[in-house]
RNA sequence: GGGGUCGUAGUUCAGUUGGUUAGAACGCCGGCCUGUCACGCCGGAGGUCGCGAGUUCGAGUCUCGUCGACCCCGCCA
């Protein structure tokens, strides 16, 4: 039978009770966490987000019946008086264990169905029943967690930039198809049929307007939308911190940034050290194979082909010779590796597309390796020398295309250090990766693309040369990297109207497409544009490495699955016909609806 | 768009070469219990083996299709 509040009002939260509180008369109300029935005495562990306190009923037979009613997840009031429990009864991994609440009175306020799954337990649900029952799911004491630290984190940051003269903008949810980019959410215009607008992969277009606009610096904890296909750290939409700086330069954006980074990290008691490293987009992908390096551990990727040049080893000397290179990685005490483990780091190059993997080693002096009687000894312990590598070390070397080889050995040196436990979670090593091409060959479409997007400043000494040598243009891009995931993107932007145009003629988008898709803001840049620059921070992905969460999902509050469906709400969904011609709109495909489950 | 792993009780899983009545744990329901806190003990209920075809005397098990979850590649300025 369910009862009613009343007028009850609650005195604490169930986190709230110390030894201090006892002999308090107190009301509480919250979830049945866990019932114990032991006859005569029933203990009730009542929760809420702030934690759990044991209710006790006893000696009242009625009352005593009616907690050998309540069930998991009723929703019930207590009243009672705080009472210290005895030495032996004590609970030391409760905060609240030192003290019970010895019921007076229990009101059931909502009876609850059996839940799919036990909050009480952690884990030990499938993705798909948690997702499907997320209110569920949210009661967990992890998940609430991470609500909160992602509350914490916004207002950090709004905070931080408030502090700092940023202004808050809302910028359109329904507005334009931007170029170039992910592929758009489009939502059909019901007033012009046939007319649709796009939800914002990000505000780009509307922040710099807000430059020209004179908003000086800008913020924006933003949701962007982006319908390309998911990933564990990747969900179609998320928020960005979104920020706008005129007359900025690089350094001025680093700054701001890295003190945001500070006080987000103040949030967990962490302080973290800055100015941040810097790397070209070059060396990353050189030295490490990804233009995110992971800087937690060294092992770069290390140059050898001179070595090998003019060496008695075939395969290496000839992938020199026909432009490509030898390249290797230092495995830090990986020369008493077995070789069963060596095997497998062969086979496992191999799966990631080497032709072949080498590896050297002299742990006593003696240089023993795979390719020793063919390369000889003299030219191994060179490329030892070479790569720095000594007694206790591992040195693996793969030939081949030079960005291929260092994009494979980059993955292999992720999964070596990670297998050695040495992706540390507490370690932080951010970077700045800067220099990065303007532009990027795009070979289907037989044309050059922007790297970053066309609002794009080129490097100055790059302007002569746009023309000529594209390929050769360096952006003044930067990313944000964080323990080889990218947490941030920006760039300076273009704000001459002349050089914009000169930049949409190379992307070969014709006068006329850049004017119907954004000739508002071609025009815009007309009216006295200041310099300015931004960035755009992964506000999901911070949360993540903060919480040590891995899915994406279980720092979002209602995420979406792999196929982009919402498995609680059951979106997305076919919809009435009527509304469908409302909107001028006749679908080609037959929607299947949500699937037979 | 491609590749991989998975789908069996409310939940998480096991299920041998295709063979009698599909099991375990937790949860749930009932009983007993005054100091439990993952309470304990006793008993019980609970299954369209995701869905649809096919092979077979016989399918949870094999084949094909389909739906869904997860991971990776492409994609993500």
């Amino acid at each position: 039978m369910v009862e009613r509040l009343g007028t009850l009002a609650r005195t604490h939260t169930c986190g709230a009770l110390t030894a201090g509180d006892v002999g308090t008369e107190v009301v509480l109300l919250g979830w049945a966490h866990r019932v114990r029935d032991l006859g005569s005495l029933v203990f009730i562990d009542l929760r809420d987000r702030y934690g759990l306190t044991q209710l006790t009923a006893r000696d009242d037979a009625a009352l005593v019946e009616a907690a050998k009613r309540v069930r998991s997840e009723f929703v019930v009031a207590a009243v009672g008086r705080v009472e210290r429990r005895a030495a032996d009864a004590v609970n030391p991994k409760m905060p609240t264990g030192e003290v019970e609440v010895v019921l007076r009175e229990l009101r059931v306020l909502a009876e609850a169905k059996t839940p799919p799954f036990q909050i009480a337990e952690d884990a030990a649900a499938s993705d798909e029943t948690r997702l499907r029952y997320r209110y569920l799911d949210l009661r967990r004491p992890r998940m609430q967690q991470n609500l909160l630290l992602r509350h914490r984190v916004t207002l950090a940051v709004r905070r931080y930039f408030d502090a700092q003269g940023f202004l808050e903008v809302e910028t359109p949810v329904l507005t334009k198809s931007t170029p170039e980019g992910a592929r758009d959410y489009l939502v059909p215009s019901r007033v012009h049929p046939g007319q649709f607008y796009a939800l914002p992969q990000s505000p780009q277009i509307f922040k710099q307007i807000l430059m020209i606009a004179g908003v000086d610096r800008y913020v924006q904890i933003v949701k962007c939308f982006r319908d390309e296909d998911l990933r564990i750290d990747r969900q179609p939409e998320f928020t960005q911190v979104d920020v706008e700086i005129s007359f900025a330069t690089e350094e001025l954006v680093f700054g701001v940034v890295e003190g945001a980074m500070r006080e987000i990290f103040r949030v967990v008691g962490r302080e973290i050290e800055a100015p941040f490293r810097r790397m070209s987009y070059q060396e990353a992908m050189a030295r490490y194979g990804t233009d995110k390096p992971d800087l937690r551990v060294g092992m770069p990727i290390e140059d050898l082909s001179a070595v090998f040049a003019d060496s008695t080893f075939d395969v290496f000397r000839d992938a020199v010779a026909s432009g490509g290179a030898v390249r290797g990685i230092v495995v830090p005490d990986g020369a008493r590796s077995s070789r069963r483990v060596i095997d497998e780091l062969v086979e496992q190059a191999k799966a990631l597309g080497a032709s072949g993997l080498a590896w050297v080693r002299a742990p006593d002096g003696t240089v023993q390796g795979s390719i020793l009687k063919a390369a000889g000894e003299a030219t191994l312990r060179a490329a030892l020398d070479a790569a720095g590598a000594t007694s206790p070390d591992l040195l693996l070397l793969a030939a081949g295309e030079p960005a291929a080889v260092s994009r494979m050995l980059g993955q292999l040196r992720l999964s070596i250090a990670r297998k050695a436990g040495r992706l540390k979670p507490e370690d932080l090593a951010f970077l700045w990766v800067v220099d990065f091409p303007l532009f990027e060959w795009d070979g289907a479409e037989r044309r050059w693309v922007s790297m970053h997007h066309p609002f794009t400043s080129p490097r100055e000494e790059d302007l002569g040369r746009l023309e000529s040598a594209p390929g050769e243009a360096h952006a003044r891009a930067y990313d944000l990297v964080l323990n080889g995931s990218e947490i941030g993107g920006g760039s300076i932007r273009i704000h001459d109207p002349e050089l914009q145009r000169t930049i949409f003629r190379l992307l070969r988008i014709g006068d006329e497409e850049a004017k119907e898709r954004f000739g508002f803001f071609l025009e815009a840049l007309e009216y006295g544009t200041p310099p300015h620059g931004g960035i755009a921070l992964g506000v999901d992905r911070i949360i993540m490495i903060l919480a040590g969460e891995v899915p994406i999902r279980d720092v979002i509050a209602f995420p979406k699955t792999t196929a982009a469906l919402d498995l609680m709400a059951g979106s997305p969904s076919p919809v009435d016909p009527r509304q469908l011609d409302e909107l001028h709109i006749r679908t080609v495909a037959k929607a299947d609806g949500p699937g037979d489950r």
